[in-house]
DNA sequence: ATCCTCCCCTAC
DNA sequence: TAAGGTAGGGGAGGAT
C-alpha cells in the first residue's frame, strides 16, 4: 500500500521512514570515478556586467589603445608570418572573432587558433571589424546588452571554432554540437553501429573528424545564441510581474517557459527520451499564436488555483524552478526550514531561558520531572480545514495533487482518512485506492507559519522552558510550575483551539521519551498522563508496562525504517522482547550510544532534558526533484539561483551568525545525484529515482561570509564531477562545523598551517586564531580583514567590525582569473601589454581584484606605478581593503603589497642561489591570486610527500613544526611516476613502449627526432600529433599541443594499444622536454601543464598524460631550484611568534613558517 | 582514547 | 503529472 515507488527502497513504512530509507540507499554509494568527459562551461560574468564608471572609463581611455592592439594582432594573424600559410589551415579565413567574458577554451586560446588558421581576433568590439562574438553563456539579464552591442552579428559558443577546427572547415552558426558528449556519444554510437563504417574512416583521424563534422551536421542543434533580445526582455519582464501579482494570464507565462528555455540554454535539447521538445532551434520567441492549444488550457486550469505558478516543473523549462519550488512549492523545504524561522521569532525569549543546559544533572533536584509534549492533530489538514467546515468529517488529506493515478505525495491526513489506511507519505494513488471519497486540500504554507507562530506564542506564555522540535510540535517542561501539569495542558489545548481553530493533543510524563509515547496515545484532540512506574504503583503502573510491553520498537521515536528492519532479524518486534535483549548485545548490534538509547527506550527511560534551541550547527540546501539538465550551464545557472533565491537566506543567516560569533564553517560539502546506470525513470514524477551519490567536501580554514564564494566553490566542484549533466537529478550544498568556531585551544595552539591538497584541504590543527587576521588560500577566494586588533584575544566586537570578507575574484569581472576548476591561471606572455602602455587612471578604476590579479601578472609593478602616479596611498587603500596583510607585530608592518610583491619575487630568485629553498626575510606580505584544484583525477602541483621538500630545511624547523607537517604530507610519496604509470594501466603487451634508451633523444634534432619517429608510427593519434608539429612552425611542446588537442578530443573509440601507446610516447615527450627546458624555459613547461591541464576534462588521453608527466615536474622544479613565480598565494598569520604564509608557484603551494625572526621553508 | 571524515539514519 | 528538505545524532574506520 504504502509503496512508493519501486526506486525508493521499501515501502509499508511509515511515510517518512521510506523517504529516510530512500536516501539512505541514495547516498549509499560514493563514487569518485569521472564520468564522461565533459567540457564544463563554467559560466562568468560577462563584461557587460560591469557597466558603470569601469566600463565607461576604460572605454574612453582605452579605446585607442586596444584599437591599435587589436589591429596590429590581427594583421599578424591575415599577413599570415607566423601562421601556415597553407591554402586548407585557413579555416577561419573571413572571420574576425570578438571574445565575451569567459570561455573554454579562453580568449587567448581562441586568438591563437584564430590567428593560426586565417582568422582575426579582435580585443575590443566593433561592428565594423568584428563578424562573429564567441561567448560561451550569458545570463538573461546580460543578452540585452549583447543584443545592444551585436548589432545581428552571429554571437556563437567557442566550441564553433574549435569544432570548425576540428572540421577543418568552418561550420556554419546555425549547427552547432548540443553538447560536447553528446556528440562524442553519438559519434561513438554511430561507429559502434556501423563498425565498417568506422574502419574506413579510422585511415585517419583527421579523416574521421571530417566526417563525423559531415556526418553530424544534421544533429547538430543550432550554434548561434538566440537574439530575440527584446521579446526575451519583454517576457521575462512580463513573467516576473506574473510570479508577484498572481496572474492571470496563461499565455505569457507558457510563453515565457519556451522563451526561457531558449535564452538560457541557447540551444533546447531534448533529454534522453523523456520529454520530446520542440526543435529547439525555431522557437522564435514571442510568438504566442504557436503554442499548443492544449498547453494553454491546462495552463489556464492551473492558474485558476490559488497558487501563482504553475506548470513550471523542472530545470527544464523554468528558470525560476528552484526559486519556486522553495518559495511555494515544497513542504519538506517548509517543515525543514521552520526551525530557522522560529529560531529569528523567538530569539530573545530563547537568549533570555538559557538556564536549562547548565543544569543538566539537575537530578539533584528531588522533585520529578514533569513533560508535556504537545503536537497539533494533522496539522497541514486542520489549518486548511478551518474553511471547509463540511470537510471535518470527511476523509481529506493535503496534497499538491488530486490526480487518482499521480504520484503526488500525502502530506498529511485527518484522522477520518487514517482510519482508511491514508497516512503521510504515500503517492496520492495509492491514497485513493484505500480511500476513493478521500478530499485533497492543497497546501497553505503561509497559514501553517501564521498557526505555528500562534502555537508558539500560547506555548511560551504557558512556560518559559520550551523546546521546539518542528512547527507543529513542543516539549515543555513544567517541572517548576506549581500547577498540575494535566491542567497546565488543558489550558494550553483550548487556548490553541480557541486562538487557531485548530486542535493540539498532549501527554504528559516524566521524560521526553514517555511524554512523546503519551501524545500518540491521546491522539486526536486528547491528552494523556502515564506515570512513571516507580511512584505509581496502581493500576496506571501497570498501564505503562502493558503500554510498552507491546508496543512495536517502530512506534520508538529514533527507531526508523533500517533499525526496525535490524531489529526485524533479531526477532525483536515490541518492546517487550527488545527488554530481553541484553545491553551489550545492543550496542554491538548497534553501535555504543545507539545500543544504550534502544536499551532505555523500551524500559521507558530517557535521560534527556528539555532544553532550548541550539545554535544551528549547520546549513545546507538541497534539491533532489524536478532536476533536468541540458548542459553544464543550465546546472551552473541553477546553483547561482540556488543561492540567490534560497540558499541566499541562508547565507544571510549564516553572515549575521558569523558575524556574531566570529565562527567558522569550514566544510563545504556538494553532492549531486546522479541517475544510477541502468535506473530507470523514477516512477515519482520528476523525481530523482534511484541515484548515485557524487559528493566532495573542502575544508577551507575560514569562514564563508558570501554566497559567492560559494558558488565558486560549489561550481568547481560541480565541473570536477564530470557528470552527464542529464543524468544529473539533484544537487545539494551543505556547510558544516560551524561550531568549530568553539574549538578549545590546545597543544600547539599558536600554530596554523593549511595546505590545499588535491582532494581536499587538510587543515592542521586548526584554532581560531584572535589577535590576528588569516589569510590564507584554500579555495580560490582571497581572504580579507582590516587590520588586526592586537592584544585583545575576545575582542568579537572589534572582530566584527573588521570581520575578514571573502573576495569573489570573478564576480562581475571579465578579466579572467577564475575560471572554474578546469581553468589555469592567465599565463604571462607576450601578451601582456607593456607596464608603460597601460593607463593608470583606467587600471585605477578596475575591480579591485583585477587589480590585483594584474599586479600579479606584472609581478608588483602595477602596484608601485600606482601608488607612485597617485602620489599617496591610493593604492594601499585599495589593497589594504583586500589583502591587508599587517603584521602588527614586526616592525616592517607597514609593508604595503607592492614589497610583498616584490619580496615574493625576489624569494624566486634566491633560490637560484643554492641547492636549497628560498630564505627570505622581511617578508611581510605577498599578495596571492589563485585557486586550488579540485579535481580528483587531477593531482596538485603541489609536491606531495616530504620526499619533495628540502629535507636539511625541514630538518631546521621546530619540532612542532615537523610534527605538523608530518601530518599533512604523507611521509613519502612514490614518486617513480614513469614506472607505477606504465604498470598501474592494463596495457596490453603488444604496446610498444618508449625504449629507455631512447631517453633525452627525442627532442634532439631539427626538427625534434621524435617528429619523424612519430610519423612513421602506426598509431594514428602519433601521427596526427607528428603532422601538427610538422606544419607549426612553433615547435615549442605548449603549441604543439594547443593545435592538436581539437583533435585529441573523444571521438571514436580507438583500441586500447593505440590509446596505451600515445599516452607512453607523450609521456616520455614531455618527461624529455622537462628535463631539456627545466632549466632555461620553466614557462614553457608551465604553459603545457596549464594547457593539459586545461583541457584534460575533454580528453582522456591528455588527462592521462598530464597525470602521469605533472609528478616530473613537480621534482624536476623542486630539484633546480629554478622557481618561477607565477602567481603568489599570500596567506599571512601572526600566531605569537610564529607566522605562516604560504605562496603559489604554479599551482603548487609552499607554506613558509619563521619564528624569531627566523625564516624557514618547509616545502 | 580521541579526533576526523564520510557517510547513514531519523524526525517532522 | 508535481514540487523526494533540513539538520542533528551517531557509527565505521582510519589517523594521531
Ligand atoms: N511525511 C510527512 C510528515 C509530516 N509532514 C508535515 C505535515 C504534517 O501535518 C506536519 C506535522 O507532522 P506530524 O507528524 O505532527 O503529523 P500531523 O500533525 O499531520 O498528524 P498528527 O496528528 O499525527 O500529529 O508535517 C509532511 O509534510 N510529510
Ligand atoms: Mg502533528
Ligand atoms: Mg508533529
Amino acid at each position: 500500500m504504502g509503496s512508493n515507488s519501486s526506486d525508493r527502497p521499501s515501502s509499508s513504512v511509515s511515510s517518512f521512514a521510506s523517504a529516510a530509507a530512500s536516501g539512505g540507499s541514495l547516498k549509499r554509494s560514493r563514487n569518485r570515478t569521472p564520468q564522461n568527459p565533459l567540457r564544463s562551461t563554467t559560466k562568468r560574468k560577462s563584461p557587460f556586467a560591469d557597466f558603470g564608471s569601469y566600463m565607461a572609463e576604460k572605454n574612453r581611455k582605452l579605446g585607442a589603445q586596444f584599437r591599435a592592439d587589436a589591429a596590429s594582432v590581427s594583421s599578424l594573424g591575415s599577413d599570415g608570418a607566423p601562421v601556415d600559410s597553407e591554402e586548407d589551415k585557413g579555416v577561419f579565413r573571413g572571420v574576425s572573432i570578438f571574445v565575451d567574458g569567459f570561455t573554454i577554451p579562453s580568449s587567448q586560446e581562441l586568438r591563437g587558433y584564430m590567428l593560426r588558421h586565417g582568422g582575426r581576433f579582435e580585443n575590443y568590439f566593433s561592428r565594423d571589424t568584428v563578424t562573429h562574438i564567441i561567448c560561451s553563456n550569458l545570463p538573461n539579464s546580460k543578452m540585452r546588452n549583447l543584443r545592444a552591442f551585436s548589432h545581428g552579428l552571429p554571437v556563437v559558443r567557442p566550441e564553433w571554432v574549435l569544432h570548425s577546427l576540428a572540421a577543418n572547415r568552418l561550420l556554419s552558426c546555425l549547427s552547432k554540437l548540443q553538447q560536447d558528449h553528446v556528440i562524442g556519444k553519438q559519434a561513438i554510437a554511430c561507429f559502434v553501429e556501423v563498425p565498417s563504417l568506422c574502419k574506413l574512416a579510422c585511415s585517419s583521424w583527421v579523416n574521421i573528424c571530417e566526417w563525423r563534422a559531415q556526418q553530424m551536421d544534421t544533429l547538430w542543434a543550432p550554434y548561434q545564441l538566440v537574439h530575440g533580445a527584446c521579446k526575451q526582455q519583454k517576457l521575462s519582464t512580463y513573467f516576473r510581474h506574473q510570479s508577484i501579482s498572481t496572474s492571470s494570464d496563461a499565455k505569457g507565462s507558457i510563453n515565457h517557459d519556451e522563451e526561457i528555455k531558449v535564452g538560457q540554454n541557447h540551444s533546447v535539447v531534448p533529454t534522453d527520451g523523456q520529454t520530446s521538445e520542440c526543435g529547439g532551434i525555431s522557437i522564435q520567441v514571442g510568438d504566442v499564436a504557436c503554442l499548443k492549444s492544449e498547453e494553454f488550457s491546462q495552463a489556464r486550469d492551473a492558474n485558476q488555483e490559488p497558487s501563482a505558478s504553475d506548470m513550471v516543473h523542472s530545470t527544464l523549462t523554468d528558470p525560476n524552478f528552484v526559486e519556486n519550488y522553495f518559495k511555494v512549492n515544497s513542504r519538506l523545504h517548509f517543515i525543514g526550514t521552520w526551525r530557522n524561522r522560529y529560531r529569528q521569532r523567538f530569539s530573545k525569549l530563547l537568549t533570555g531561558v538559557k538556564s536549562s543546559n547548565e543544569n543538566l544533572k539537575c537530578h539533584s533536584t528531588k522533585q520529578k520531572t514533569a513533560i508535556i509534549h504537545i503536537d497539533m492533530d494533522c496539522f497541514f489538514v486542520s489549518v486548511i480545514i478551518r474553511n471547509f467546515p463540511d470537510l471535518v468529517h470527511k476523509p481529506v488529506a493535503v496534497c499538491h495533487s488530486d490526480n487518482p493515478r499521480g504520484t503526488a505525495e500525502i502530506s498529511s491526513a485527518n484522522y477520518v482518512a487514517r482510519n482508511f489506511g491514508v497516512k503521510a507519505g504515500i503517492f496520492v494513488r495509492d491514497a485513493k485506492v484505500c480511500c476513493p471519497n478521500l478530499v485533497i486540500l492543497p497546501y497553505d504554507f503561509e497559514a501553517y507559519q501564521e498557526v505555528a507562530e500562534q502555537f508558539y506564542n500560547i506555548l511560551h506564555k504557558h512556560c518559559s522552558k520550551v523546546q521546539a522540535l518542528s512547527c507543529d510540535e513542543a516539549f515543555l517542561d513544567v517541572t517548576e510550575c506549581d500547577v498540575d501539569p494535566e491542567d497546565i495542558a488543558l489550558a494550553i489545548r483550548k487556548e490553541i483551539a480557541e486562538t487557531t481553530r485548530c486542535t493540539a493533543s498532549a501527554g504528559i510524563a516524566e521524560n521526553l521519551l514517555l511524554a512523546r509515547l503519551a501524545t500518540r496515545s491521546a491522539k486526536p484532540n486528547g491528552q494523556r498522563f502515564l506515570p512513571s512506574e516507580k511512584v505509581e504503583l496502581h493500576i496506571d503502573a501497570l498501564v505503562v508496562e502493558d503500554y510498552l510491553n507491546d508496543l512495536p520498537v517502530m512506534e520508538l521515536p529514533g527507531i526508523g525504517y533500517a533499525t526496525h528492519e535490524k531489529l526485524k532479524k533479531r526477532q525483536i518486534q515490541t518492546c517487550g522482547q527488545m527488554r530481553m535483549t541484553q545491553k551489550e548485545g545492543l550496542q554491538k548490534d548497534f553501535g555504543e550510544k545507539i545500543g544504550d538509547m534502544l536499551w532505555n527506550y523500551c524500559r521507558g527511560i530517557d535521560n534527556r532534558n528539555v532544553g532550548e534551541v541550539q545554535e544551528a550547527k549547520s546549513i545546507g540546501a538541497e534539491v533532489n526533484w524536478g532536476i533536468r539538465f541540458n548542459d553544464m550551464t543550465d546546472v551552473g545557472f541553477e546553483l547561482e539561483l540556488y543561492y540567490t533565491s534560497t540558499g541566499y537566506s541562508e547565507c544571510k543567516a549564516l553572515i549575521s551568525v558569523i558575524s556574531k560569533c566570529y565562527a567558522w564553517m569550514p566544510l563545504t560539502h556538494l553532492q549531486v545525484k546522479k541517475r544510477k546506470q541502468g535506473a530507470a525513470e523514477p516512477l515519482k514524477f520528476m523525481g530523482c529515482g534511484d541515484c548515485q551519490n557524487m559528493s566532495r567536501s573542502i575544508t577551507v580554514p575560514i569562514a564563508i561570509d558570501n554566497e559567492a564564494a560559494l558558488l565558486r566553490i560549489a561550481k568547481k566542484f560541480l565541473s570536477s564531477f564530470h557528470i552527464d549533466v542529464k543524468e544529473v537529478r539533484g544537487i545539494g550544498l551543505h556547510l558544516t562545523k560551524l561550531e568549530s568556531a568553539k574549538i578549545t585551544r590546545k597543544g600547539r595552539e599558536n600554530i596554523a598551517v593549511w595546505l590545499s591538497s588535491p582532494m581536499h584541504a587538510t587543515r592542521s590543527k586548526c584554532k581560531q586564531i584572535s589577535q590576528s587576521d588569516k589569510q590564507c588560500d584554500n579555495g580560490d577566494f582571497l581572504f580579507s580583514s582590516g587590520p588586526p586588533e592586537s592584544g585583545d584575544l575576545d575582542s568579537s566586537h572589534k572582530l566584527d567590525q573588521d570581520k575578514p570578507t571573502l573576495l569573489f575574484q570573478d564576480a562581475g569581472s571579465n578579466c579572467s582569473s577564475i575560471k572554474g576548476a578546469d581553468c589555469v591561471r592567465p599565463i604571462r606572455s607576450s601578451v601582456l601589454p607593456p607596464l608603460q602602455d597601460l593607463d593608470i587612471d583606467v587600471v585605477r578604476n578596475l575591480p579591485t581584484e583585477i587589480i590585483l590579479e594584474m599586479d600579479v601578472l606584472y609581478k608588483g609593478e602595477l602596484s608601485d606605478l600606482i601608488s607612485k602616479s597617485k602620489g599617496n596611498n591610493c593604492l594601499t587603500h585599495v589593497c589594504s581593503s583586500t589583502v591587508s596583510l599587517i603584521d602588527a607585530s614586526t616592525n616592517s608592518a607597514d609593508a604595503g603589497i607592492s614589497d610583498a610583491h616584490i619580496d615574493s619575487v625576489k624569494l624566486g630568485l634566491d633560490s637560484k642561489d643554492k641547492g636549497k629553498m628560498p630564505i627570505c626575510e622581511n617578508v611581510e606580505s605577498i599578495s596571492y591570486v589563485d585557486q586550488v584544484t579540485m579535481e580528483p583525477k587531477l593531482f596538485d602541483l603541489m609536491p606531495a610527500s616530504l620526499s619533495q621538500a628540502d629535507a636539511s630545511v625541514f630538518e631546521q624547523m621546530p619540532e612542532d613544526v615537523k610534527a605538523d607537517v608530518h601530518g599533512l604530507l604523507p611521509l613519502h610519496r612514490e614518486l617513480k611516476v614513469s614506472k607505477d604509470f606504465y604498470t598501474c594501466f592494463d596495457f596490453p603487451s603488444c604496446v610498444q613502449f618508449p625504449d629507455p634508451h631512447l631517453k633525452t633523444h627525442l627532442w634532439s634534432g631539427d626538427p625534434p627526432w621524435w617528429v619523424e619517429k612519430f610519423n612513421t608510427s602506426k598509431n594514428i593519434l602519433l601521427n596526427v600529433i607528428s603532422r601538427h608539429a610538422k606544419s607549426s612552425k612553433d615547435i615549442r611542446l605548449s603549441s604543439i599541443l594547443q593545435s592538436v588537442a581539437p583533435f585529441l578530443l573523444p571521438v571514436c573509440e580507438l583500441s586500447n594499444e593505440v590509446y596505451a601507446e600515445a599516452i607512453c610516447w607523450l609521456h616520455e615527450l614531455l618527461a624529455q622536454y622537462i628535463v631539456l627546458k627545466i632549466g632555461s624555459d620553466i614557462e614553457e613547461i608551465y604553459n603545457c601543464f596549464c594547457f593539459l591541464k586545461r583541457i584534460s576534462p575533454s580528453s582522456k588521453i591528455l588527462l592521462l598524460v598530464y597525470n602521469s608527466a605533472l609528478p616530473l615536474f613537480q621534482v624536476s622544479a623542486w630539484n633546480f631550484d629554478v622557481l618561477f613565480i607565477l602567481t603568489f598565494l599570500m596567506f599571512s598569520c601572526l600566531l605569537g611568534s610564529i607566522k605562516v604564509f604560504s605562496v603559489m608557484f604554479g599551482l603548487s603551494v609552499l607554506i613558509g613558517i619563521w619564528k624569531n625572526g627566523k625564516h624557514v621553508f618547509l616545502l
